[in-house]
DNA sequence: AACTATACTACAATCGATTGTATTTTGTCA
DNA sequence: TGACAAAATACAATCGATTGTAGTATAGTT
């Protein structure tokens, strides 16, 4: 199997000597193995043949050097280190898929960031950072104003979150408020009065859920119970400890809309520690719509967020912008369902 | 906020245009920047300013072709086509997480690659993998012998999986075998009999953990029933339909080893649809200890993975083996635990 | 056989950094 | 002030590809 031949193994062949094997110059080499037009099709086979043979793999960084770009995209995780966002949030992963996928067909690869941003500069001045053609920033934490440092110098940045005043960086993300509202009527629809919000409104996203929460209320004429909002964080462990804090107090409370189905799962277990039941007593809604929150018992309802389209929607403006092009700023809206509680609801 | 001057914003500048405002040479500032004791404090002082100044970012490509390596890591996600295995298991994404955390330190980045490795060729010629210093692989998959292939030439490889026979490539993993004897003496300890077992045994690591499982029967005396088997694939959609259909012919079983915590959730939702109780009925144990598993209730009990050493290990063994040293190949065993449902287990 | 058009291929500059060595500057002391 | 050592800086080759242009075969025509 493995070549017995020690002088190929872990061994790189350079161009150079591809061209001396084939007896003709550096430049024909280049110009057959990029199939162009003006190199003969005999000699273009040759070629091929003894990039093979020599398993010959082009150096990757000496063409990106030449040709100014490395076709690297980074994409970062923006954790939130106060709201303790975790990495392992299912979200996170279906969006690193999405957005890789649509990557690979327009030909990026996909570096991943996963530190916190602490200043625009530091970051500028990462080796992630200045090996990327674009940025892809996965939510805006607290740093909108360093994202609008960063989106004064290249390489181009597109941003997956909220519409924030003065934004001055390109911006990808769904209908919040549309998606906070919906949540809400679900749960009014269902009979419950005193409805809860569990999330933090301090990040740009939850704060529009949280006015589409408002929102809706509002079209039925109940009053906003402030005691009723809870600034949840997504980590489980810290956010279950606010849970169970708030459930100690024996709220009056007949539903509550979640801001990510992490922290619905968390608060569904700690309402049945309570002996709460679920949803006779309290109706919940999630936020994400995650693969898991079908797989619970019962499955979750939840407002799904098109991630797929957000990849698509990223990767295109994002490419569009590092080519120059002049991309219309519209917030695109990814669209929002209410998934029931059934298992299999397509 | 942004600033108004045209010339700066979107422009980058080259060593040799800071050296001409430095008014000294291209050696002099490569030397200054990184500190070399070769150059004057003064003269460093006045580089360093002005680099900010003038928002001098290096060329990490030439940087890196001079010096002929990238700092970029390959991470590949075998995700396996044929047992479903999915983008949205919370496992993969804990797994980034932590190898991402290493390779920080180890000072690399990190490059994600999730299409299927068809052919070792195909992979050796990918742009991802022509990148890489190095190569860090998820799981085996079906694809040993091309593994095996790809080991054979640079850059150095490391595949988190199962020691597989005529093993050629560097390998970590945890003990498999004992995992699964681990859930299934778990399950027995709690009076289950009629255990059954939820995993494609094709994929290496979960033939091992089938072994073990089989172990542990062995040890009280139970006879090995093949209808307790099922080959459960990773994605959900199908992996409830497989369950469903096992549980329609309504096969008496006390208790379930899953090879993941989501078959294990995807199991328990289907046998609650049956009206089976879940753990008075039948006992339930899954397998990674993602983060969810503590969130649902009851809370799940799972074999423990520390992924955090397996980033670690992996990355050792692979930082090692770029240096050149001759590691030991050993296979580095994670630790197992068995969580017990309750959701504060420490 | 000479000439031209066409089809290939070679030459050499270039991308932006690093680094061994040569060269200049600075400082010290007689 | 001149000589010499030490410190600081400049020079130039190098990493491995791409590409505009110059140059050389080849074929076709008369």
């Amino acid at each position: 199997m493995v070549s017995s031949s020690k002088t190929d193994d872990f061994k790189t062949i350079d161009m150079q000597q591809l061209a001396d094997l084939a007896g003709v110059s550096r430049s024909t080499i280049s110009r057959g193995l990029s199939d162009s037009p003006l190199v003969n099709e005999k000699t273009k086979q040759k070629i091929r043949e003894l990039a093979l043979k020599h398993n010959y793999v082009m150096n990757e960084t000496a063409r990106n050097l030449r040709l100014q770009k490395s076709n690297i995209i980074c994409m970062v995780l923006m954790l939130d280190a106060v709201a303790e966002q975790h990495t392992s949030d299912p979200f996170f992963l279906e969006m690193i898929g999405s957005v890789a996928d649509s990557l690979a067909i327009a030909g990026y690869d996909l570096l991943l960031y996963h530190e916190p941003i602490a200043s625009a500069d530091d970051f500028r001045s990462s080796r992630a950072c200045r090996q990327s053609d674009g940025i892809i920033i996965i939510g805006q934490g607290r740093i909108h104003e360093e994202l609008n440092l960063l989106a004064a110098f290249a390489p181009p940045i597109v941003v997956w979150g909220a519409n924030v005043p003065g934004r001055k960086y390109r911006l990808v993300g769904s209908d919040n408020l549309q998606g906070g509202a919906l949540a809400t009527r679900h749960l009014m629809a269902q009979g419950c009065r005193r409805i809860a919000f569990f999330g933090d409104r301090e990040l740009p996203e939850l704060a529009l859920r949280y006015e589409g929460y408002q929102q809706a209320l509002g079209e039925r004429g109940d009053s906003l119970d402030p005691s009723l909002e809870l600034a949840v964080p997504f980590e489980s462990h810290h956010a279950n400890a606010v849970i169970e804090q708030f459930l100690d107090k024996k709220p009056k409370i007949e539903g509550i809309v979640c801001c990510s189905d992490l922290i619905a799962m968390s608060a569904i277990a700690s309402l049945h520690r309570h002996g709460i039941r679920v949803p006779e007593d309290v109706a919940v809604v999630g936020y994400d719509d995650i693969d898991i929150a079908s797989r619970t018992h019962p499955a979750l309802t939840t407002i799904s967020q098109d991630i797929r389209r957000a990849g698509e929607l990223l990767v295109h403006k994002l490419t569009g912008a590092i080519k120059g092009k002049r991309m219309r700023d519209t917030i695109s809206t990814a669209t929002l369902v209410v998934r029931e509680s059934s298992l299999h609801q397509g």
